[in-house]
This record gives C-alpha cells, sequence and structure tokens, in this order.
DNA sequence: GCGACGATTATCT
DNA sequence: GATAATCGTCGCA
C-alpha cells in the first residue's frame, strides 16, 4: 500500500529517515516497474544543517520544492552526472528532505541492468544514491517536484524496523558541513548488503 | 557574465 | 587509493 501523505508532514525529519528503512521505492518511467527496498538514507534539515541545500534559509529556484509541503522529489544534478533521489518531508515552508543511498531490488531486474549497462547485477546496480536514481530511471529534469501520491514514482508501506535492525553513521560527501558534518544522521540496515559504503 | 565546485562513481594503477 | 568525467547553481562583479 501506497504511503499516506501525512507520513511526509511529521515535523522529526530524522525518524521519517529511519521510518523509511525497509519501506518500497517505485517507479513506473517508460511504461516499466522498477522498485527496490530502500536500505540506505541520510536526513537533511533546513534548520540548524550546513549539509543541507538550504540551509540559513537559503531558498533558490533549485531548493525551493525542499520548502513545499513534504510528499515530493527533490532530484538534483551532482557532479554534472549523477541525479540524487530526495524525499521532500515536514509541512510548507520547512525544508527538510531524506536522500536515499542505496536499494535492494526488487522489480524490474532486466531494465535496471540496462539502465545501467551492467552484465552482471551486484551491488554497484542499486548501492549509492547516483546508481539507484539511475536504474529506477530517475532524472532531475523530469522528476524535480514530482508529487509522491502520483504514480511515477512512490513508496510502498511496510513495518518500521527495530532499533537493532538499524545501524548509525555520520553522513557521506558533507565534509564542507563544518560541525554539522559529525550529525548522526546516516541509517541502514544492519547486515543488509546493499549498502554504499560501510 | 564568469569561475569554482559538488549529498558520486567508474576506471584506472 | 587516486583521479577524471561533466554541468547546473551559486556567489560575486
Amino acid at each position: 500500500m501506497k504511503l499516506k501523505s501525512d507520513f511526509y508532514l511529521q515535523s522529526n525529519v530524522v525518524l521519517i529517515a529511519k521510518a523509511l528503512l525497509g519501506k518500497t521505492l517505485c517507479t513506473t518511467v517508460d511504461g516499466v516497474l522498477t522498485s527496490g527496498k530502500i536500505t540506505e538514507v541520510e536526513a537533511y534539515s533546513g534548520t540548524n544543517d550546513k549539509a543541507c541545500h538550504a540551509n540559513n534559509g537559503l531558498r533558490t529556484k533549485r531548493t525551493e520544492v525542499m520548502y513545499a509541503q513534504g510528499g515530493k522529489a527533490y532530484v538534483y544534478l551532482c557532479y554534472g552526472i549523477h541525479h540524487l533521489f530526495n524525499v521532500v518531508t515536514n509541512v510548507h515552508d520547512t525544508a527538510d528532505a531524506v536522500l536515499v543511498r542505496a536499494i535492494e531490488p526488487i522489480d524490474g531486474l532486466e531494465t535496471m541492468q540496462k539502465r545501467r549497462r551492467k552484465i552482471e547485477i551486484n551491488k554497484t546496480l542499486t548501492a549509492g544514491p547516483g546508481a539507484l536514481s539511475q536504474a529506477l530511471g530517475i532524472q532531475y529534469q523530469q522528476h524535480y517536484g514530482a508529487d509522491l501520491q502520483g504514480d511515477e514514482i512512490w513508496i510502498e508501506d511496510a513495518p518500521v524496523l527495530t532499533e537493532s535492525e538499524i545501524v548509525t553513521s555520520t553522513r557521506i560527501g558533507v565534509a564542507y558541513a563544518e560541525e554539522d558534518a559529525l550529525k548522526p544522521w546516516r541509517f541502514y540496515i544492519k547486515d543488509n548488503k546493499w549498502i554504499s559504503k560501510k
């Protein structure tokens, strides 16, 4: 069952990030269903978090969708090559988001394999924020601001994992965020092989 | 208008 | 382990 819109409106982005672990991210880009279990996420807060693109109230064309009401997709281009997928959370005018960093493939393996131009299926298929976006066909030009209640990108509900199944660490690639780089806001499923980095 | 750089990854050594 | 790839955004003039 598709996650209800209320889920995305919760005020604590860290709790939402943890709750998203184990749920299923689905897309029907090009008419083909591709999906995977969310195994790794990171939380970004619009307030008091220098690692967030919308930090310090920065409001531009790029960050605008993060200020929208939760339940939308924030997709952006990184290093000019990688499309990174985020889930916008919290109420209107509060710029919180959860970056999905890795998934465990479920549906549409062949399509994902083709999009990734992989001969074999291994963890490089969907473990990593740029990799999973490519596998699911997510592109910033096409999916920036997409409604997660729609039928092109959505998240299927699943039971919330227990604390003992979740590993917590600092976020990846945010050294520029000074003291906020130390925030323990990265979460992944313990003993799961579909993780970008240990 | 211009220049520096990034929430990364594939492909080298 | 190091590095190239590659382009939209942001900050400043």
